[in-house]
DNA sequence: ATGGTTGTAACCTTTGCTGTTACAACCATA
DNA sequence: TATGGTTGTAACAGCAAAGGTTACAACCAT
């Protein structure tokens, strides 16, 4: 089990509009371009990254555009902006509140599992998009 | 996205067998019982926890044990007995080597997704199934 | 020989991801 | 006002994985 394409991709979407919003109008087909999916799959992640307050879209005209400071943006933001579930873990429904185990199990394994979800999470937390602009200009 | 429930079901699974091994032949159909999912699931994750080197599984009799101390076994083995993936995340395959962010974007995010992956699995690292134990008999 | 058990195959349904076509709504510009 | 490039979204389709179920051969203590 793996998480969606949808989180690289929508990296890839913001570094690119980091990159090139001075200098050219970033439209979904030019995104499609660099990161050779579907116009449309781009369209709907834009959607995404703009619903979470990320980036703002000109209608008609066209062309995305950053609506906070790359410094302020994190893995974190882009992640569960294209990731929707609570829960990284599913948890079987109905254990069997008779059994020691299947009634306990629950109390005692929520707080585990948001740990380890914590742990992740601060890690992306850590990473900015202009830290990841900064890398990608040094590689250049 | 989640994880399966695989991970859930294979912890109760050998929380079970922990707890119960010395009084009573635990079968497939007896933690298909205390989990409330159907033995056929819990015969094949049975098969994972046994490829591992986790427990070991009698053959024509019934009944599985551990091959391992409780304070030796993770979450973190149990997490990779069950889920076969190499890397949580699903990369797009093939950005544009024409653009200069298509073109280092992997050499960017690689070692990011590695850092967030190993934050997660420390943590798994961390929680041993006799702590769980222990933590089950509190609450009992 | 019996009966409970395991391992596995075969099938099904549901869900999510990814890709695609199509088209109405939008808006700067000619 | 008409045009053309763009966005937002609906409606598909293909594929893979999760989860469930039935069935049955192989196994082994009794």
């Amino acid at each position: 089990m793996q998480f969606s394409s949808r989180f690289t991709i929508a990296t890839h979407i913001l570094l690119c509009i980091a990159m090139f919003e001075k200098e050219t109008k970033v439209t979904s087909n030019f995104l499609s371009g660099s990161i050779n999916v579907n116009p449309v799959i781009i369209r709907n992640i834009l959607g995404s990254l703009s619903s979470a307050g990320m980036v703002g879209i000109k209608q008609g005209i066209g062309g995305a555009y950053l609506l906070k400071p790359a410094q302020e943006i994190t893995l974190l933001d882009i992640f569960k902006a294209v990731e929707k579930e609570e829960s990284l873990f599913h948890f079987h429904e109905n254990p069997n509140p008779e059994c020691p185990i299947g009634r306990t199990i629950h109390s005692v394994m929520d707080g585990k599992i948001e740990t380890i979800q914590s742990a992740m999470e601060n890690e992306m937390k850590d990473i900015t998009l202009s830290r990841l602009l900064e890398e990608t200009k040094e590689k250049m």
